[in-house]
DNA sequence: ACCTCACGGTCTGAAAATTAGACCAAGTAT
DNA sequence: ATACTTGGTCTAATTTTCAGACCGTGAGGT
């Protein structure tokens, strides 16, 4: 019984990055965007894409993306029904800090390996 | 009764990306990342820097990114206690990829407040 | 002597987010 | 008839996060 019917609260952060992390801050949003940098995809295309999403999740991360201006959707009144999601040129600049940090990711992710090796480690030491 | 005391399963996930996501794709992870950025900080520091954290996040999430080798963490054994949390070179390397983001949330924050505007106002039309 | 505060956490029970999986409509293929 | 497709939504169970109580130790106030 919430009177939202799914659209969350809205709140104006003050603060530009808290507002922008507050949506783009979580593993779904930056994996839907890196999936969708190629090309437009289907609803289902990106389920199998990204593959550990979940149907709500991904339903409710694109409709956000969407509300904040990254994605468009696009319903073609087939049948059965088409639905396509695409960038749009604010995600699409989007892209560019984001392949940064993917870049970074690969760059470093031996990094990060070897640091958690080392910490188990020295937990092991009882 | 779980068998990890408080350390996560550690799945080592063979892409890259989403290893990195599972970790610092999350407000609190870039949050206390930057509010390291200028320099060390204790913990109730970093508490009222962020300011809306929990101790538990906060301390949960310092462990994760000690263990990724981002962060170190040196315990003073005064009285009161005196904890201090530095970026490593890895955490600062980071910075850099993650200015670049900070960086466009500023830029296109107005574009985002307008995107949703305009999508509200859609949603209005009945 | 006693009370209170500070610090850096941990623990608990409640609230919120996420998940898996059932379900839906309507047309097409078998 | 039956089964399958698409793009979701709904529900119940699980997981995550939260707010707030609690902890020990020593210093400082009264």
């Amino acid at each position: 019984m919430t009177m939202v019917p799914d659209g969350e609260e809205m709140l104006e952060q003050p603060c530009p990055i808290r507002d922008v992390l507050d949506r783009i801050g979580n593993q779904w949003s930056l994996l839907i965007l890196e999936a969708l940098a190629p090309g437009t995809l289907r609803f289902n295309a990106l389920m199998r894409e990204i593959d550990d999403i979940s149907k709500q999740m991904l339903s409710r991360t694109l409709k956000q993306l969407e509300r904040d201006g990254f994605i468009t959707r696009t319903l073609y009144p087939e049948v059965p029904p088409r639905v396509e999601y695409t960038l749009t040129p604010l995600g699409r600049s989007f892209l560019e800090p984001m392949q940064q940090l993917v870049a970074w990711a690969d760059t470093h992710h031996g990094d990060i390996v070897a640091a958690r090796t080392r910490y188990q480690a020295l937990q092991e030491q009882t």
